[in-house]
DNA sequence: TCGACCTCCTCAAACGATTGCATAACCTTA
DNA sequence: TAAGGTTATGCAATCGTTTGAGGAGGTCGA
């Protein structure tokens, strides 16, 4: 049924810490007899308890991590790529969906604390708002990284991409091919990521003298369905501008449904850049412009920090900063040359 | 920092199991000494020690869940569906990705069985492989419930969908419209959903009389990547198939980015059906006609049922099978139309 | 006045592993 | 052969919580 060290000592008539040590390799233990205690605990099916064994020593080897979306392909590969730099040191994962709810982020951070992770790393839901259980966690001495997002709020080690540059590129380009009008499809408008590209956003297009209307700045909700419901909105408008910045990769998604739907032509009666460069931006007629992030990579570094920060408590760690690329397909129209 | 028992047991000049009792609202103190421990509690930011008390308890309040891939949304959404059953009722999610190899679901599951969950939702790797250590799992006390795929060698409740009867639809629908030869982009074929899908559609074919060439096979790894690389060899050989079956959701993103890359029209050049209807069907021009199936009624089925196993242990359980739903879009060339 | 019965609390033993220290046995070696 | 060293094992405390058993003190009724 199930084997504790307990009963193989007993079975062999030995003490339960004689087990322990011939079965975790350390010496003191005739060869003879661990041999025969590791055929029995082989033949018992023994698996040590992890929560007894974490009691004991003092850490788990489990990693928090803390994501607003796991139907994101940007996430779902950072994920990926934590695991590949920490499953082979043989941590394992807690892994917690927010669903870009502050309160849901504040239940999953205390299940994580209870459960005395070794480390947590987070995207968290809003830029401000869980900042004191954030530095609650720290203070229990659980490491906190952040990637693609972070609290302003607090000084934390962290990974992001450069949203300001990138948005600031995408906003040239569009002048560059003559718009003077831009709507935006925004993220969740209260994270780090949300507001860091709405504002970029804003601001180059003011700097550029591009208008941005009130009204052609739609909430998408981080979500595909989100940005199809805003999406259809904006377009109720009399006025509509000639192209649109859609904040990542599955609002994109949604975006290019409602248009479909509405039977938009892209580029010809409206132009379209993206944030996130996914799959489906390759197969779409036409192909979309983009700006590409490197989730993989974020989520390496993001992992590395953690492993350092475990190691070397001590050690001050600087916040990362990955820059982007921008990927130019056939999604914006040129208007200075459709003018003459 | 952090707070024990102990420490607020000290702190008041009780015992540690007054306090217990207290915080978990068990009869046996005074109204006015459990407002003093509360409150001393709340202000040292007491949390329990999860591991400690489960030691403690017998239970663990986590459930384990396997699966093959994250990145995809099918998977993605069923166990959305699942924390939706399981999270109001407090229980927590080890969240395992094997990426379709057995040896890693091993140790996994191991892992699972180390932390001693509460029970374990899998979508398994192999259709046989790792039979003994479910068995293993199972010797031990821990449920399993299989979805979406299952071991053929063990009696477990599982939730699947009818993928013979899906693709026995998707045969005959191309029959109808007057196709006879067939090419298949499988899934991981050890799985059950690759067996069955491959199987049920040479089968059906065979009946039909519509011809399916060893060269038309490729494996397409149940990846975007191995779906698009597949695609690419196919049209390699010098004779094609008038249609094709691609057994999931992403690989029908790679097929789709293969096409558009080999500048194959669909469905003047090539007929396509796929799995799964994800958002990017309907984007697509034209938009691809497939099978859907429903992943979260699937995620929701599986985890009542594992709360059924969890309360009534000695019920028995018996499989489900879904349905699934046939969706006719544009991607299927009429043929019979064609010629006459 | 004495037993019966609360109420509120303490005690101590679990859960399953780890680990510093003690001890017994054996082996060297002068 | 006795001192000193090495090796194998046992002992007991510990991690933080829960929980059955028990005890001290008070109240009440007969």
């Amino acid at each position: 049924m199930k084997a504790t060290l307990k009963m193989i000592a007993q079975a062999l008539g030995v003490h339960p810490s004689t087990v322990s040590r011939a079965l975790s390799g350390k010496p003191g233990v005739s060869e003879e007899m661990r041999a025969k205690i590791i055929s029995l605990a082989q033949e018992m099916g023994y698996l040590p308890d992890s929560r007894a064994r974490s009691l004991r020593q003092g850490h788990t080897k489990i990693i928090g991590i803390v994501i607003p979306d796991m139907g994101n392909p940007f996430f779902s590969q950072a994920v990926s790529a934590m695991e590949k730099v920490l499953f082979p040191l043989e941590y394992s994962f807690f892994l917690c969906v927010t669903e870009e709810d502050s309160e849901k982020e504040k239940v999953l951070l205390e299940n994580l604390v209870s459960y005395k992770v070794d480390g947590i790393l987070a995207a968290p839901v809003d830029r401000v708002k869980n900042t004191k259980l954030y530095k609650e966690v720290q203070k229990r001495g659980i490491p906190v990284i952040f990637f693609d997002r972070r609290l302003v709020t607090i000084e934390t080690p962290y990974a992001v991409i450069d949203n300001r540059g990138a948005v600031t590129t995408i906003v040239d380009y569009l002048w560059k091919k003559g718009h003077r009008t831009l709507g935006v499809i925004t993220l969740h408008r209260e994270s780090y990521t949300g507001m860091e590209r709405l504002e970029a956003a804003i601001e180059r297009a003011k700097e550029l003298k591009i208008e941005i209307k009130p009204d052609w700045i739609k909430d998408g909700m981080s979500t595909e369905t989100g940005a199809y419901k805003a999406a259809l909105e904006l377009f109720k408008g009399s006025e509509l501008p000639t192209a649109l910045f859609v904040c990542n990769n599955v609002m994109a998604l949604g975006v290019l449904r409602a248009l479909k739907e509405l039977k938009v032509k892209v580029p010809e009666d409206m132009s379209l850049v993206t944030f996130d460069d996914s799959f489906w931006n390759q197969i779409f007629e036409p192909p979309v412009t983009c700006v590409a992030q490197d989730p993989e990579q974020l989520g390496m570094i993001a992992a590395t920090m953690m492993l350092n920060r475990i190691r070397y408590p001590e050690k001050k760690l600087e916040g990362v900063v990955l820059k982007t690329r921008f990927i130019e397909r056939a999604s914006v129209k040129d208007l200075t040359k459709a003018r003459g």
